[in-house]
DNA sequence: ATTTATAATGAAAATGTTTTCAACACAAGG
DNA sequence: CCTTGTGTTGAAAACATTTTCATTATAAAT
């Protein structure tokens, strides 16, 4: 019990290898202005000792945490967790750590998120969070903090962010649609979805307005088991349609629920995901879907962000282009 | 551009409210020892000049963060982000932040992790992490920084724990199989899964051996993809069998190879989703699972580390059980 | 009015680093 | 042998808080 240590500080290493505290700190942060003889010195105490430099003493002075913070609406979303996982590669890859922030989809915790995300000191945060408004995230940039956002179109600041292609895409894929369909298309709205998939739907609507053509909207909850159940309700009346859902679960309530309701698909229903994770191949008819690498949006994320606190390179506005993948649960 | 915004700090809002440090202090942290006048005047001059505290300066005073570790294999798998969304709510409830430390299952980046823990100066940590072995947890023990092991049973030090009940519960499920089912068992074996899927087998193959029953070990990677043409190619010689997968996309894949094969899934073809997450009804058939609430397990950790980190309670030791659930692609 | 107890306040030390600036050592050049 | 320049070092301030301890103000008790 009794192998504990006390944390060794900077300061008994100078005493102890006869130097001062400049030169012990030097010689941490590889000071090219110390002796080799002392840098050897200096060395072996602090390996002696088992030193290592209380990063947080070393945040107040330089005013750097190595920390990112990360606003997300939760972990719980695959998509979520394939972004997270290019961030935490880069992140360490660049000496980063990541901080989460999540606000849950609700106005109040994102207020208290902000307030959190400023006095935790971070380095620099990246937002991927529509329940942060034009707001809340210019008054994050008011307090000089290094933002990289990700699908919130701010105005005002005008600041590093990567953007989906999706509405455009979407707008591409019902002209395409238009040609060779006849179906009539659907769109599954979202309650508490946020603002990215409200103007994914807007692109829906007025790609349909502007070709003169009838839609309709489901408005649905986030819940596999609750959609699977409207649906259930649904095709007792609706015999075909094309789907338009936002994320491989939702788009898999609408086909397992068509297939229970003894409909074909794609033949007689065809359903699209918006946001396609590995779960499109899974699942069965496999799921056509917009594809994006998430994985490789969350590197080029923290590699933005990194971008701007080291003033490397400040790129701004990425655009991270999706393709349509056919698979079987539509028909072209 | 110039609504920027300078730090102010605890010393100017003492200046301009006419009174010291220590007041300030007092009245941010609700210290009782001060006038409702003073409080009040103190509280009027923080609003007005929009102070926070710089939670990096009360870490280094205080020796407290408020943020603490959790260290996983990496933030890709849907288990996991179950586990974290729980872990976010109740750290959020609680105050404190989440950082997050990814092993990537390399031992080599396992070490460095602990080093970065150990100088991270979190307020404890969660470690839900296979390639983290006793010495490693033992280090970070020894560094006084609180922990909450997750499925990892660790000798020495006796630490807060939390254990899965799987391995008993495999025996339980394999038992009941050999009463009624007939098929021979095979058992995925994954590539760097880490020692609670090795103990998970050694349960598997211990029940066999005790019966004298005849098991069978497929060695897969850890991918739907690979997993699936493995199976293409099993099919064709192997036409039945019980199969027992870690995780619901390797489940996916036997049954999606299986039926892709012409075979029958559950009369031929059998399968077991060692850890069930919400994909399980989504797959058709809708995989049998050992089902744990992974977002519990993830609040649990969040209050049983919360407890030592506050003397409040120190539970040692939670087991969660897991319950089989019985779906479509088991017989029984 | 004086003492006593209690509550409110402030000065200063402590937390563990980095960084600036002045001082010093030492080799080279005259 | 003296100067100059360069490279190494250390003292002290700075970072933004909390906390201890002594002091002062206030109320209560005599």
């Amino acid at each position: 019990m009794n192998n504990m240590k006390d944390r060794v500080t900077i300061y008994e290493v100078a005493i102890s290898s006869g130097v001062s505290l400049a030169t012990v700190s030097r010689v941490i942060n590889n000071n090219p202005n110390v002796t080799e003889k002392t840098r050897k010195k200096v060395e072996e105490t602090i390996a002696r000792l088992g030193y290592k430099p209380s990063r947080l003493a070393q945040a107040l002075a330089t005013n750097k945490t190595t920390n990112i913070g990360i606003v997300i609406p939760s972990a719980n979303y695959v998509y979520i967790a394939n972004m997270l996982n290019g961030m935490t590669d880069e992140a360490k890859l660049r000496g980063y750590q990541l901080t989460l922030f999540v606000t849950n989809k609700s106005k109040e915790d994102a207020l208290q998120v902000v307030e959190k995300v400023i006095t935790s000191h971070v380095d620099g945060a990246i937002i991927f969070d529509d329940e942060l408004d034009n707001e809340d995230i210019n008054k994050l940039a008011s307090y000089k903090i290094p933002l990289v956002v990700i699908n919130n179109l701010v105005k005002g600041e005008k600041l590093a962010s990567i953007n989906f292609d999706f509405e455009k895409k979407i707008k591409d894929v019902i002209q395409q649609y238009f040609k060779k369909g006849a179906k009539k298309m659907y769109f599954l709205h979202l309650h508490h979805s946020g603002r990215l998939l409200e103007r994914i739907e807007k692109s829906f609507i007025d790609a349909h307005i502007k070709a003169g053509k009838n839609y309709g909207i489901f408005s649905i909850e986030d819940s596999y088991r609750q959609t699977y159940s409207d649906f259930m309700e649904i095709f007792k009346s609706t015999k075909s349609g094309y789907f338009l859902a936002y994320r491989d679960s939702l788009a898999a309530a609408v086909i397992n629920a068509a297939i229970d309701s003894g409909l074909r698909v794609p033949q007689d229903i065809e359903v699209l995901s918006i946001i396609g994770t590995k779960y499109v191949s899974i699942i069965r008819p496999q799921l056509s879907s917009l594809h994006l690498d998430l994985k490789e949006v969350g590197s080029k994320a923290v590699m933005m962000l990194a971008g701007l606190l080291t003033d490397e390179q400040k790129e701004k506005n990425v655009e991270f282009e999706s393709t349509f993948v056919k698979r079987a649960s539509t028909l072209f």
